[in-house]
DNA sequence: TTCTCTGCAAACGCTTTGCACGGAT
DNA sequence: ATCCGTGCAAAGCGTTTGCAGAGAA
């Protein structure tokens, strides 16, 4: 996604784009790791060191709810944000630098006998293993 | 899977056969619902009064150790237990009635050239929307 | 003034941990 | 007597809620 003035972006939402709102959407334009909110939390809070997690919260579910970021569940435990993407994709979460990519992939290409009958509204695909960039450090797996 | 007998199949594994145990595995055997600790819980305090839920939290541990059951992550907030399947497949959580499916699928389909330079260790699919049974009653989808 | 965003503190739900009792070997 | 499974109570962790004060319109 391309969102050139993030004041103007949130505003067309029908968002205020208050200081702590403005630099959470910067924080998750501009990477693009799909961070916890604690990885938000702990980014932000050297710049503006009154936020609280609360705020960081508030946020988030505000972004989710007008469909700016979604929510990605990879392991039970951490919710993961990322930006909006109506193109169907999947995730894969590198086992060693615990970085998580999207990866293209075609859903329909999947759809099967055993699912004819089902109404699917969503769907999640995730990997787990090592990305290009650790396998090719010589990382050896475990 | 199918397992005779509890207590032999436990023993088996290295695990003591007390009654909590195979209790809890004879629930996990019966129900293909992939219940919630919670759920198991509450279907077997009627019977063993005394039941803590820490023993169904323990039990459960052991369980996915030892690679009787696995755990699958749907939503963030509830972990859903299923007998281990090696077996590739997916899951179907319906909205209406909750109970989540297995459906066959084969991984191998989806291997993509945007993956070509991962290492795969796992994969994980679900789909959520309407399960056939439900659909037929005609509850409408909203 | 009025509205609402922020952020502290407390509550909450799920899961784990510490520990003592009791049953099995 | 030793080992280990159980279950209570408390702690831990991520997230939500209640609420008062600050700031914007």
């Amino acid at each position: 996604m391309n969102i050139n003035n993030v004041d103007i972006y949130l505003r067309d939402q029908g968002i205020k784009p208050s200081y702590q709102r403005k630099r959470v959407l910067e924080h998750i334009i501009e990477h693009h790791d799909h961070p916890t909110v604690n990885q938000i939390y702990d980014a932000l809070i050297c710049e503006i060191p009154t936020l609280s997690k609360t705020t960081v919260y508030n946020t988030l579910n505000l972004f989710t709810l007008k469909k700016i970021v979604e929510i990605i569940t990879i392991e039970g435990t951490e919710t993961r944000y990322d930006l909006f993407n109506p193109k169907p994709h999947a995730h894969f979460k590198c086992d060693k630098c615990q970085i998580v990519y999207d990866i293209d992939l075609d859903f329909s290409k999947i759809a099967n006998e055993d699912l004819k009958n089902y109404i699917v509204k969503d769907q999640y695909i995730h990997f787990i293993g090592i990305c290009p960039s650790c396998s090719k450090k010589g990382i050896v797996q475990d």
